[in-house]
This record gives structure tokens, sequence and C-alpha cells, in this order.
DNA sequence: ATGAATGCAAAGGTTTTGCACCCCC
DNA sequence: GGGGGTGCAAAACCTTTGCATTCAT
């Protein structure tokens, strides 16, 4: 498999805080891997660009540990699990899995940097825990269409939003 | 003076989608300059800082701009208004600002910028305009009140929250 | 074979830091 | 007069780019 520390557990992992990750994708299964691995492939294909052992690595690195990753962290992964593999090509694939719909922008952390996650239909918001710096999702509908409403009113044509609380977690024990 | 250039017109600014500047602040008076800069010295003065030219200088570019700068273009209307203050003083002053509560960290903008603003107590949040760069503020109570009632059904805590509508402008003319 | 991708190193841009000198209290 | 503040330059950091080499097809 190759990465058995990282698939282990079938109990909910725990953070920090005593939470447990339930806002947090699952790792996908292998099937689902070989799923991502194709469009990754067919995308590649279809834009004359080339399937390669680095650019798979990169893209299972991010599928394993559920993305919310910024670059510089992305960088250090992959650095120590595959020792040979260049920062620029870490960055440079970061585009091309962007373009590939495997990845995506999505908030800016507490120090500023962009964090990257899964390229995953459906729109949703983000919680910051400041106890342990996990980065959770949520959706609302009526705060979705609230500020459709606010937005038209100001006559603004929405494009995309980013709705991002920073928040200390009920459950901390410290 | 010294600022006429900037404090001159008395009818509203009008963007260049042809937005009147209706969301932002009003550049502050003689009056409420006194008051920030009175504010700026006793906080200095209560950490054992000093009152400095430079920092003084920097906080009124700030304030007569209406804040929604980020460090870098701060640092150059700096260099441009006061040659001699050197980029290092700008960057020392805008941390020494924000602990003065008179700036604050806001959002970050389209290139992933952190862009701060005028410490003005009364939550805002932003839409930042695709067509002229401009950033508008908004506030919305259920919005908020929404959001507060998802982030404790999660348990969660809020600490702060930074709500950012990236949108195209329906006055645009292009 | 051929053109894209990679790794390295060098360059770029932004922010921080070290230090001698300066100035606010 | 003394300690914090400033400006400059150097360093630190992150990201991009140029180029020779390697690799996928």
């Amino acid at each position: 498999m190759g990465f058995s520390m990282l698939t282990s557990s079938t109990q909910p992992r725990v953070l920090p805080c005593g939470r447990p990750k339930v806002c947090e994708a699952n790792q996908p299964s292998p099937e689902l891997l070989e799923v991502w691995k194709n469009q990754l492939r067919g995308y590649l294909i279809s834009q004359g660009l080339k399937y390669t052992h680095q650019r798979w690595k990169i893209a299972e690195l991010i599928l394993m540990t559920g993305g919310h990753l910024d670059a510089q962290a992305l960088v250090e992964q992959v650095k120590k699990m595959h020792h040979g593999i260049g920062a620029s090509t870490v960055y440079r694939s970061i585009k091309v899995l962007c373009d590939a719909s495997i990845l995506k922008e999505s908030l800016t952390d507490a120090n500023g940097r962009v964090v990257y996650e899964l390229f995953e239909h459906g729109h949703h918001d983000h919680i910051v825990c400041l106890d342990c710096d996990e980065i959770f999702e949520f959706h609302d509908e009526k705060i979705e269409l609230q500020q459709s409403a606010v937005i038209q009113e100001l006559d603004f044509r929405e494009v995309r939003h980013r709705h991002v609380v920073y928040a200390h977690c009920s459950y901390r024990v410290t």
C-alpha cells in the first residue's frame, strides 16, 4: 500500500481538544484513489500534458491527508514522504492540480497563507479552530440566501465568497 | 494642512465603474485627527514607548486615505509622501498601530495580501469589487445571528470572523 | 524521437533583523 | 543621558524562473 501509517485507524480520529473529526472528509478508499488518479490522467491527456510519477504522488498525498494544507506545508510533506521531489515541482503541481479540479484554493489561515483543499462540488465555509489549528467545514443555507439578498441589494453580482470563523473549541480540555 | 490633495472634494467621489463611494468612510476632520493623535500618544506613553514623527505620519496617512491598504501599498504611499521614512519603520509601525487600536487586519484581497483598515468599533464584512478592486463594507444582522447559531450548534465559541464576497459591479460600464 | 517535466540553483519579491546613529522623554 | 526608534543593508522566507537533463509517450 505505501500509506499504511495514514490509512490505518477505523475508529474516528480524535483531535487534541477531544473533538472527533466529524467535519473532516474521510480518507479515500483505494478505489476512490483510482478514480482521482484517472481524473488526473484524463485531464492531463486532454491538455496534452504528461502523467508523471511526481504529479500523482503529490496528488495522492493531498488526497490522503484530506486537503487543508498551505503550499509550504505541502512542500514539507512531499519532501518528507518522497525524497527527491523538488519544491518547484510541488508549486508547479499545485497549479496543475487546481486546473484539474482536484485541488482548489479555499481560505487564508491565521498566518495569511492560502490553504488549499480538495475540490469537491458543493460550497462550504470554514471554521478555524484556534485551539488545535484544525479546519472544519460548515454550510448553512440561510446564511447563503441572506448573503445573496444583501449583495444584490447593493448592486453587486457575486462571483465567490469566503466566510471563515475563527473560534475556540468548546470541547477544549486545557 | 499638508494633505489638501486628499481632502479637497466635497462632492461624493465616483469610482471607475460609476458607483459612488457610498460604503467608504469619510475623511476625518482635523479635530478627529487630533483625537486619533492623542489616542496614539496615550497608547505609546502607557506602554513606555515613544511618540515619534514617523509613527504619526504613518498613522495620519492611513487615516486620511480611509484605510484599506496592504503593507506593500502603505510602504509605497509613505515613501511617496514622506521621503526618508524607511520600509522597516512602516512594517514596525503597522504592528504598533494595530496594538494601539488605530489599525487592524481586515481581509485578504484577491492577491492573498492582508489588507489593513481603520480600527472602528462595530463589526462589518467586506465586498471586494473585481472590476475596480475597491473594497466596500456591509453589515447584516440576520447573517450575523444565523452564523452565531450555526457556530454554537457545532460547539465552537467564535472569536472573530471574516466574510468577504468577491463580486462584479452591476454599475460596470465597460 | 520529441517535447514536456523535473531538479537544481539563481533570481524575485516581501518582510524581518542587526546595528550604528539619532532623538524623544 | 539613556533607552527606545530609525534608516540602511543584510538576512530570511516564500515563490517563481531559467536551464540542462530526464522522462513519458
